[in-house]
DNA sequence: CTCCTTGACGAACGTCGTTCGTGACGAACA
DNA sequence: TGTTCGTCACGAACGACGTTCGTCAAGGAG
């Protein structure tokens, strides 16, 4: 009689919970696109069929586990409500692109999960304090979910890279994260200066990243236009 | 011996245009994921792997999808270098969001097709030409591509989805289109105002587009912002 | 004419998301 | 106690996918 994996107490219950961190935790590893439910499945010893009981499909589980990254953003507390609101805003992509390219899960669709709803609670409590008509406020945390968005998705595989870069043990991945940029600056170096010269002279700025303190300018443009509006 | 498609002059010769060209139909028809090389394929009344002989892989066929939808974009000549920077930026954007979620097909890196180079050129030389600083205008054109990337993303679909609810060859899917904002509202409606009361109370506001005045609204938030930044 | 190159593309492979059917287990009921 | 029902677990299988490899046909060069 072989064991079977049918057989039920040697492995503790699933949970959607279980399943969800467990998704995360492969998204960590491999990337949104290569974490295939036969992966996900294989981290909880089990098989693909057997995560369909807590989410409905793919789609789902990847926007939980999205939802789930967004667990610990607290709520800030220092400063007036543009301070708060720089340092939500700046909170949430930092947690997502903790995770490489999670932002690609959530990036078709309003996030809707739980943690993100209450984040955009807060951001248009912040907004509303700080006196923004409710119209703009709208358009406002439409504008702020978009940034969130592309600078978790832009942030995210760059962190990944580095943490990959750092790593002794993957070696083998360090020519191509090296190469991240490297690859964009091969472009832009091949291009014709006479067609490009803008391109061309801005070519060292356009490729180095610039890190904290180009994220941090570039919520500052963000934010100084909404205050900008009448 | 039967007509066998292997059988040379009745079909005229594959070329990367007409292969490009199809995959962006494609992506018209069924968007970017669904749009798969087979389809690609058979639009053109061949195999899936005809189309190797001119991409590497799908993932450049999209890409060059995308770049080709920009290939109609004209550089603005009229005013002064803001208004010619917001109006490439919007047009860079109904380029993109004309062709439904085509923007997916380059939201994971940058794009580096010909069109796109030189709208990134335009780009950079109007912000010069603008006065901001070198520095600032390499990361004020990394945030516009965040901007035009992320817009696209929203109202390629939305676009798509009125298209389609006007279509009234198309009614099968009207009750999905109808529901494109339907869904997020009722999420919303189901939240618990005392735990939500900002988001309840700007629950109409938060799901009705506002359409062309929100966008303008947005892109002016961006580019009022980049002018106050010192 | 022969040889080489290139375009064309079918067959096949490995992988994927998902469904369906079956088994195991526990709770409820008679 | 035995039976029934509901739920979790999950293997087998299906259809679809991206891609590779091998073969054929056509055209050009020598």
């Amino acid at each position: 009689m072989p064991a079977s994996p049918r057989t039920r107490p040697a492995k503790s219950a699933l949970s959607r919970e279980a399943v969800v961190a467990a998704a995360l935790a492969v998204v960590d590893e491999v990337g949104v696109d290569a974490a295939s439910m036969r992966r996900v499945a294989a981290a909880l010893d089990t098989g693909p069929a057997s995560l369909y009981v807590y989410v409905a499909d793919r789609r789902e589980l990847m926007e939980a586990a999205h939802d789930l990254a967004l667990a610990g953003v607290e709520l800030p507390t220092a400063g007036d409500w543009r301070d708060r609101l720089e340092q939500l805003v700046a909170r949430v992509v930092a947690a997502l692109a903790e995770h490489g390219d999670l932002a690609m899960a959530a990036i078709a669709a309003v996030p809707l999960g739980p943690h993100f709803l209450r984040i955009t609670e807060e951001m248009l409590r912040l907004l509303r304090e700080g006196g923004i008509a409710d119209p703009a406020c709208a358009w406002a945390v439409d504008l702020l979910v978009q940034y969130v968005a592309s600078s978790a998705l832009e942030q995210g595989p760059w962190n990944r890279a580095q943490r990959e870069i750092a790593d002794p043990a993957r070696a083998t991945v360090e020519a191509m994260g090296a190469d991240f940029a490297g690859r964009i600056d091969a472009v832009y170096a091949g291009l014709d200066p006479e067609a490009f010269p803008a391109i061309t002279a801005l070519r060292p700025l356009l490729t180095t990243g610039g890190g904290d303190e180009r994220d941090a300018w570039k919520l500052r443009v963000v934010v100084d236009g909404l205050l900008a509006q009448g």
